[in-house]
DNA sequence: TCTCAAACTGAAAATGATTGTCAAAACCGT
DNA sequence: ACGGTTTTGACAATCATTTTCAGTTTGAGA
């Protein structure tokens, strides 16, 4: 229910085409959609099926190297984080994320929502923006 | 580019399907899914086109009138708000929510960005735990 | 009230991301 | 090399959401 790949097996090697998948998170800094990767990587000569780089992306989502989240338009990005938690600052034009950390808010929201009466919280959070250079560039 | 349906005109008078999904979300207290909705307002005879559905939540969500999020699968999902910012506390299991606000959260945040010269900041923020009826049930 | 154009509706088709299927291919320990 | 297990990938199936487009409703004016 959890992956269907690997579970709590100490991981084996990865393969080529998980590798691939990692490298090119690795290399780029704002989130990219499943659909971009495999492009990517088919353009890169190092073609990896479709099916592929999703069970990859969900299999490090659940690892806990990837963060993922959302777009407006509903669709899945995922990036390579630090692996402690952290919230982000996405430019909303080119994409530029920016690792950001907020004890204070972290306490707020436990806070909160145990006033309620809520237990095993967790939350989301993200900050959007346009970034300096983009800033610039729509004067 | 924005609803197709009205923009800038100073709304005129609600068509019966508006209405009726219009109240259908003023009677529930949680997000409900545009099929959901769909469903309901099918069973309670008062019928209305999907298309209808989305096109009416989605100018409801430009309107400012309701609020919508993502669920962890990409649903999109509405729900009547308040009109000042806030924020949401949902139940994972039975969806119950409640609105909070963070003051503080709304400086930190605008700080962080204008911090690293992010401007035209937005935000978004959702808390989600098991209430307390949830949390006993499971017990 | 009659008329016409703009706005609205909804059934059905189109879209697009994501997931499921399943036979072939890569791996691993023996 | 051999049998068993895991992974892959082309393709089909899902499913929410959007678009199309023809028919309906609405509102302002004649």
């Amino acid at each position: 229910m959890t992956s269907g790949t690997n579970s709590s097996a100490p991981s084996r090697k990865p393969t080529r085409q998980q590798a691939a998948v990692a490298e090119l998170l690795e290399r780029s800094d704002d989130f990219t959609s499943a659909q971009t990767v495999h492009a990517r990587l088919r353009e890169a000569g190092a073609g990896v099926g479709l099916a592929t780089v999703y069970r990859t992306l969900q299999s490090m989502v659940d690892a806990g190297t990837v963060d993922v989240l959302r777009t407006d338009d509903g669709e899945a990005v995922y990036r390579a984080c630090s692996t402690h938690h952290h919230h982000h600052l996405v430019c909303r034009s080119c994409g530029r994320t920016v690792e950001v950390e907020g004890p204070a808010v972290e306490k707020w929201a436990d806070k909160v929502a145990s006033e309620h009466g809520y237990t095993g919280v967790t939350h989301t959070l993200e900050i959007f923006g346009s970034c300096a250079d983009c800033t610039a560039a729509d004067a």
